[in-house]
RNA sequence: GUGCCCGUAGCUCAACCGGAUAGAGCACCAGCCUUCUAAGCUGGGGGUUGUGGGUUCGAUUCCCGCCGGGCACGCCA
C-alpha cells in the first residue's frame, strides 16, 4: 500500500535526519516519486534544499544522511545522485504488496484513510431556469459530479446542491418572452421584449402553456411558474442523461419566502456596512477588496442578485458546512469578491476565504474543424442534451473532465465520437474490457482453478495469490501505477482537480495495454498464471474505481 | 484603461504547492495479429515552455516588464 511505503520511507529518512542534524524537524522532509525509472522508486530532494540554508555541500549531506539510514526489509538500494538527491529503490516484494491491498479492499481501495469528516457543500451548474444547459454547464456537472466524488474518497461528507435562480429580471425576461410567443399563437398583439429570450423552445413552451387549464396570455405569474417548472424539469433530465445528481436543490424565491433577504439585509445595515444613494441602497465592498461598492437594492425597491447571494452562503455557513466550494465559469469570477464581502460584513464569524472557487474557462464545440455556435432548440449556444445525443455520455463526460478546469477547453466532436483509434474513453474501457475477456477464459480453460473461488469471487481468490514471480521490468512497473492511485486521490482532492484521475486512469490503461502485449496471462505455468491474473485482476479494479468516480461505464465487453 | 485567468511539439493537452534529459495522445514515418479482443503494442522524427529581465545550486513553476488571447468591469444574473 502506497501510503504504508511512504510513510515508511518518510520514517526512515526522518530516523537519518534525526542523527545528522537532530535540530530539524521530520516535517521538512521532502519525498516524491521518481519520473524516470532509472533513478529508483522514490526520490528525496531534502540535502539539496538543507544545503542552502545550512550552507554546506549538498552532495557531502546527501551521502552523511544516506550513511544513517537504518536498513529496511523494503528497500533494494539507496544512493545519491545529481546535484544531491536521494533516490531509494524499493525490492520487487515491497511493490507486489499493493495487488492484495487492491484486491482486499476492492470497491474501497483508494479511500483515505485516515478520514476527513469535513462536511462539504458542493454547489455547480446553478443553471437559471431560462433555458435548457449548454455545454458550459456540462462542464460544470462533469467537473462537480467527479470533483464531489473525490473529496468522498478522502471521507469529506459531501453535498451536491444546484441553486436555482427563480427569482429575478432574467426569470421575468423568461415570462415575457413566453408570453410574447403565446400572443403570437393566439394572434393577439404585441411585441417581443427587447433582452427576450429567442430560442425555439420559448415557442414550445407557449403551445404547451396553452393546452394548460389556466392557459391565459395575460396570466404572467401562471406563465412564470408553468415556464420555470417546464424547464426545471428538462434540465433534470439533461443531468439524468448525463449521470449526474444532485442532494438538494435550493431556490433562490424561498430566501425571500422565508424572510432570510431581509435578515441578510437588517444584518449588514445594522453592521454599518450600508448607505443610501441615490435612491438605493449600497454595500461598502471596497472595505473588503472590491473595486467599487455595490447596489444591494435598486431604486425600484428591488434587490440585485448579490443580497439572495450572500443570504444563500449564509445558510449554506448555518446549516453546518464548514467548507464550501462553488464550481462557477470565469465569467462570474468578479462576485467572488462581492460574496464574501458580503458575509464578511455581515458579521456571523465566517472565515474570510468563505466559500472556495473552482472557477472553469469556455468550451468551443468543433466540428470538421469548425466551430459550433448554436444549436437547433435553444438558438445562441450549443445544449449540452445535443453533446449527450451525438458523442454519448461516457465520452462526453470524460472530456469534459479530462482538462485542468482553468484552461480553454475545446471540445472535438469528431474525435470525441470515433469508435476507433484515437479516443481515450475507449481506451482506458478497452484495458478493463481485456481483463474481463482474460478471467473468461481463465475460467473455461481452468475450471478447477476457478472453481476453488468462493463466493468473494476473482478479488477474494487472487488477493491471496503468491506474486514473487512477478519481477519483471513492465510488472514492477504496473504495479508502481496501481501504487500511485491513493496519492492521485489525494491530490484531486486537495487541488481540486479531478483532472488528475482521468489522466492517471489513461497512464494505467496504456500500462496495461504495453504489459498485455508484452506477456500472456493464461501460461502453463500455474504460479505465474495465477500471479498475472491477480495484477491484471487489480489494475481492472483500479479501473472500476476511477471510471466510476468520472461517471464513466466500464464494460465488459467492447 | 483596470482586475482576474491563460500562452508548453503542426493540433489537443499534461507536468505531483522550485527538482534530474519538459511528457502523453492525435497527425507523420517504420514495424507487430494461426496464441487471453489490433478500440491494442513496439520504435522513430518532432521544443529557445510567447518574449525580455530578476531571484535560486536548480525556473514551465516564484517576482517584474512587454506581446498575444479569454473573461469581467450593470441599480443583469
Amino acid at each position: 500500500m502506497s501510503v504504508q511505503i511512504r510513510s515508511h520511507l518518510h520514517e526512515l529518512l526522518g530516523r537519518a535526519l534525526a542523527a545528522v542534524l537532530p535540530g530539524e524537524p521530520s516535517s521538512i522532509i521532502t519525498l516524491e516519486r521518481c519520473k524516470q525509472a532509472q533513478f529508483g522508486d522514490y526520490s528525496s530532494a531534502l540535502a539539496m534544499q538543507l544545503a542552502r540554508r545550512l550552507r554546506q555541500n549538498p552532495k557531502a549531506l546527501a551521502q552523511s544522511l544516506l550513511n544513517a539510514l537504518p536498513a529496511s526489509d523494503w528497500l533494494e538500494s539507496a544512493e545519491v545522485a545529481g546535484a544531491g538527491f536521494i533516490n531509494l529503490k524499493l525490492k520487487s516484494s515491497a511493490k507486489q504488496q499493493v495487488v492484495s491491498a487492491v484486491l482486499t479492499d476492492g470497491a474501497e481501495f483508494g479511500r483515505a484513510k485516515p478520514r476527513r469528516e469535513d462536511s462539504v457543500l458542493l454547489e455547480f451548474v446553478s443553471a437559471n431556469p431560462t433555458g435548457p444547459l449548454h455545454v458550459g454547464h456540462g462542464r460544470q456537472a462533469a467537473l462537480g459530479d467527479s470533483l464531489a466524488a473525490v473529496l468522498e474518497t478522502q471521507g469529506y461528507r459531501v453535498t451536491r446542491e444546484f441553486y436555482y435562480n427563480d427569482a429575478g429580471a432574467q426569470i421575468n425576461n423568461l415570462a415575457l418572452s413566453v408570453q410574447a410567443r403565446v400572443r403570437e399563437h393566439l394572434g393577439q398583439p404585441g411585441e417581443f421584449p427587447a433582452n427576450g429570450y429567442h430560442g425555439e423552445y420559448i415557442g414550445e413552451l407557449a403551445l404547451k402553456f396553452l393546452e394548460t387549464k389556466a392557459g391565459d396570455s395575460e396570466n404572467l405569474d401562471a406563465i412564470r411558474t408553468f415556464s420555470i417548472r417546464e424547464l426545471r424539469a428538462e434540465q433534470d433530465l439533461d443531468l439524468k442523461a448525463f449521470g449526474v445528481s444532485f442532494n438538494n436543490y435550493y431556490l433562490e424565491s424561498s430566501l425571500y419566502v422565508d424572510g432570510r433577504v431581509d435578515a441578510a439585509v437588517v444584518a449588514l445595515q445594522s453592521a454599518g456596512k450600508t448607505y443610501e444613494l441615490d435612491g438605493a441602497l449600497w454595500l461598502k465592498t471596497t472595505d473588503y477588496g472590491d473595486d467599487k461598492d455595490r447596489v444591494m437594492r435598486k431604486s425600484d425597491g428591488s434587490y440585485t442578485y448579490f443580497v439572495p447571494d450572500v443570504a444563500y452562503h449564509i445558510t449554506k455557513w448555518e446549516r453546518g458546512f464548514t467548507r464550501a466550494i462553488n464550481i462557477q465559469g470565469s465569467d462570474h469570477h468578479s462576485t467572488i469578491t462581492r460574496v464574501r464581502a458580503g458575509l464578511q460584513a455581515a458579521g456571523r464569524g465566517i472565515a474570510s476565504g468563505y466559500p472556495d472557487y473552482l472557477l472553469h474557462k469556455m468550451v468551443t464545440v468543433m466540428r470538421g474543424g469548425e466551430e459550433v455556435k448554436i444549436s437547433k432548440r435553444a438558438g445562441a449556444y450549443v445544449t449540452l442534451r445535443d453533446l449527450i445525443d451525438e458523442v454519448g455520455r461516457d465520452a462526453t463526460r470524460f472530456f469534459l473532465v479530462s482538462r485542468k478546469p482553468d484552461s480553454e477547453f475545446v471540445f472535438d466532436i469528431d474525435l470525441a465520437k470515433s469508435k476507433s483509434e484515437e479516443n481515450p474513453v475507449y481506451y482506458v474501457q478497452y484495458a478493463h474490457a481485456r481483463v474481463c475477456s482474460a478471467l473468461e477464459q481463465w475460467r473455461t480453460q481452468y475450471p478447477d482453478e476457478s472453481e476453488a473461488m468462493t463466493n468473494g469471487g476473482e478479488e477474494a481468490f487472487f488477493a491471496s495469490q503468491d506474486l514473487a514471480v512477478l519481477d519483471s521490468a513492465r510488472e514492477l512497473s504496473l504495479l508502481g501505477v496501481l501504487d500511485q492511485y491513493p496519492e492521485v486521490l489525494e491530490r484531486a482532492a486537495s487541488e481540486l482537480s479531478p483532472h488528475y484521475v482521468a489522466f492517471y486512469l489513461r497512464e494505467l490503461a496504456a500500462e496495461f495495454h504495453g504489459y498485455y502485449n508484452a506477456e500472456r496471462f493464461l501460461v502453463p505455468e500455474p504460479a505465474v498464471r495465477l500471479a498475472r491474473l491477480a495484477l491484471a485482476t487489480a489494475a481492472r479494479r483500479i479501473l472500476i474505481n476511477g471510471l466510476a468516480l468520472l461517471g464513466v461505464s466500464a464494460p465488459r465487453q467492447m
